[in-house]
Parts: C-alpha cells; structure tokens; sequence
DNA sequence: TCGCGATTAATGTATAGACAAATCTACCAT
DNA sequence: ATGGTAGATTTGTCTATACATTAATCGCGA
C-alpha cells in the first residue's frame, strides 16, 4: 500500500475543491456512499474527512451532512524566520553590533513595561543587525528578568544575536507582531546610516510561554532593503 | 461525554509540551502504555498523537517511538482579514472611490504581466480605500480575465471594494503577499492627502487558483494610521 | 397555520482486533 | 571487528460494529 486510502480519499477532495470542481456550498458525499464508492470501512472515510475538517476545507454538520467551506480569507501563514538565518540565506554576511544594555526596574508609568516585568526587572538592549557590514535593522529589545532567570549569566547574548540567544534558551508558545512603516528619528537614521526621515518598515513583537510575558522587542528595518513575504496555503 | 477522550488525551499533551514540562527531544509514552494510563482503545490514544502530529508538535517513528517536535520558530499566523471588514471592526465607516478602470493587453516588455494575463488580456483598475472619508490606501491592481471571465458584467466590482468582489467571485488557493515600507510619490501623496516622501507600507499580493494566476494588488497604506498585526498560537 | 414532540438521517466517538511497515537490537557467521 | 540477518517493538492502517449526539423533517393536534 503505497498510498493509505484515507490519505488517497482526502487528496481527491482536496483537488476537486482547490480546483474549484466543488464550489463553497456544495454537498459531498454522505459517509456511507462513500464507503460504497472507495469499498472500505467508515473509520476509513471518516478519517480522511476530518482532515478535511481540520484543514477547513470542508464544514460537517449532523443529520445536515457535509459541504465545502466557504473560504475564510482572513488569516495566512507569515514566514518570519529569525533575521541571521534570513540573512545568510540570501548569500550575506550577518552580523550583530550591540549598542548597549542595562539591567533596570520598568518605569512605573508604563503599564506595558509593569507587565512584561511583572514583579521583577528587565533587561534593556539595544544593537545593530547587519548584513554584509551594513546596518540592516536596529533592535531595541526589553526582557522579563524574572521569566528569563540565566539572563545574567548570560555573556554569549550579544555574541549571536539576542533574538535567537532567547529562541535557543526560552522557546515561546505565543506571539503578536504589528508591522507598521515610520520615518527615521534623527538618532535611528544616524545608526543606521540612512538620510533622516527616512521611510523604515517597524516589526513590534510581544511574546509569552504560557501566560507569562517574556520579550518585547522592536526593529526598525531600512525600508528599502528589507520585505516580509507571507506565503499562504489553504485556510488556517 | 462532554469533552471526547481523544481530545482530552490531546489537549493533556498539548498543555504539557507548551508549558515546557516536555521539552523538545523528549519521549512521548507508548501507545500501549497510554491506553493503559487513560483506559481506553488504542483507536483513541493514536487519534489524539495523530492530531499533535499534523499540528506539528511531535514527530513519531516506527519503533522509535513519539518525541516532542523540535519548535521550528519560522512562521507564524498573520491576520490579514480584508479592508472592509478591518476597518468596520475598528468602527469607522468604509468606502471605496474609484479612480479608474480599463481592459488592456499585458506589456509584452513585463514578464509577470504576461505570466498573470496567460494569454489573454488584463483588468486594470485604481482606487482608494476610504476610513470615515479619510484615504487610507491606495489599491493599483491586475485581473486576469482569462481567469475571471465574469469580469466584463462586473457592475458591482468596485461599489464594493474589487479584493471582497473577487474573494467572493473566485476563491484562491494560494497566495505570496510581500510586505515592506517606502515613500510616497507626488501622485500617491496626492491621492492620500499626505505630505511627499511620507512613509508609507507597501503590500503586494499575488494570488492563484491551482496554478492559474488570479490577480495582483498594491496596496499602499498611510504610514501610521495602519499597521498589520500578526498572532501567533500554538496548535495549527 | 402554527407550534411541538417524535422520528430519523447524518456525523461523532469509541471499541477490539488484525495485519503491515519500519527500524532498532541482538546475535551469528565471516 | 564487520556485516548481515532474524527477531522484537512500535507506529500506521484498516475493519466491523456499537452507541451517542445533533438537527432536519414529518406528523399531529390546537
């Protein structure tokens, strides 16, 4: 058996509704027609139709039946790997210049910074990416001390990049990034060598494990030499 | 039963290997040893590891046995949920203006454009998005009219917005949006009421159906009255 | 006609068992 | 030591069956 039946069973839908055969709204098959067709047992239909579920290609209602889902475009999968992989996948030289960093209590008046801290300190940093030796991006990057204890310890952090020191030391399980376009500030075109006023693409990126905060970082990228590409399959 | 055992089991799973307590490389029990701990069918532990494998939080081998997945921190969920709809949800009112519209063969000199008509000719068309009577982007896209044939008879195309009349006309399958930052033209500083060389965020898309190309779009949005927001969860 | 309860058709969950496929381990012959 | 082969273990697939759950529908009575 090269091919399970319930993978052949779920890729025949999947073509007939990609190709637009089956059109959103559209009934497929009952179980028990479809095992008369493909000859096999029920768990082996239902199998392959669950996938399809879970893919959200197709809706299941009881006693309703099954159909093909209305396409919910409202959702893709971003491609955002970490910028020294990014870097050095398009033939480039990465880099890490750091500008500096503190340990320091959050600012009583920043509720944001009162949270990601919660209870304890962060830490502070700033630096360069660059690529080939020319800055690329400038990150400012807050810690949780209290989530990311070795942080003190920590005299490589800056060697690689602290991005992925913290992917490598503390893995998160959820994130929100906001990308938005701004002008340079005097002193962010001054680092990153570029004319003030210049337009830059801003990444912002919150990230917890669990329920506790971990990082917020921001990186100012040179809008001219840098894009994010997204790449999208079927739903979700 | 108001949870399903297998979900139970996955959920069980799921909130382990994100809380960190199963760190990535460990060992996953058996499923003998599962249907034991849990009482149930074999059926049941492998549907629940069934779905943490497709979700990609496990890797199984034969003998080997079940191991939490090593994360692969490259892509993340982004929320690109259409104009229209965005802009409703943050309560402002959304129009669409027209700037102009035109049936025309691809330039024999462009390569995508020819890749996209495939054959036949190009829609053309300009507009801008409008929140409570403000631009906030500027959409230049290209229609393939072999692919969306229905595109003459379109009157309704852009008293709504052209990208929610061709979702709902002609789903896609897949999709490469480029995200990045630039200044504004004369002319796009013109038509969004922004001072020149404003920064402005740049995103293109490119979708198809199968392997026919659909359309193209440029959408240029106002600097800072927009930004994207991408979330990222576990599970899918 | 309008509700309301019973029927019933569909999916959802679970069981117990069988065999296939992959691959790790241990042993055996060279 | 080396290489190959024969188990043994674990996952992968599939079957046949059972009962639960949901909701569309039908029939009945007011």
């Amino acid at each position: 058996m090269r091919q399970p039946l319930h993978e052949r069973i779920r890729s025949d839908f999947e073509a007939r509704i990609l190709s637009g055969e089956l059109a959103p709204g559209d009934r497929i098959p009952i179980e028990q027609d479809l095992m008369q067709h493909y000859g096999c047992a029920r768990m082996t239909v239902n199998k392959a139709l669950s996938a399809l579920l879970s893919a959200g290609l197709i809706d299941r209602r009881k006693r309703a039946g099954t159909f093909v889902a209305r396409p919910r475009m409202h959702s893709m999968v971003l491609d955002v790997p970490d910028l020294p992989s990014q870097i050095r996948e398009r033939g480039q030289v990465y880099a890490y210049f750091p500008i500096g960093h503190r340990l320091r209590p959050p600012a009583p008046s920043r509720d944001d910074e009162m949270r990601l801290a919660g209870g304890g300190d962060l830490f502070e940093l700033e630096g360069l990416h660059l690529a080939d030796d020319i800055p690329l991006a400038l990150e400012y990057r807050l810690i949780s001390v209290l989530a990311v204890p070795d942080i003190g310890d920590a005299t490589d952090i800056e060697a690689i990049s602290p991005g992925s020191w913290l992917l490598k030391h503390v893995p998160w399980t959820e994130a929100e990034t906001r990308i938005s376009a701004l002008e340079a500030t005097a002193e962010e075109a001054r680092l990153l060598r570029i004319p003030q006023r210049s337009a830059c693409l801003c990444v912002e990126r919150r990230t917890w494990r669990g329920s506790d905060r971990i990082t917020y970082v921001r990186q100012v990228f040179v809008g001219n030499s840098y894009d994010l590409v997204a790449r999208f399959g079927a739903t979700r």
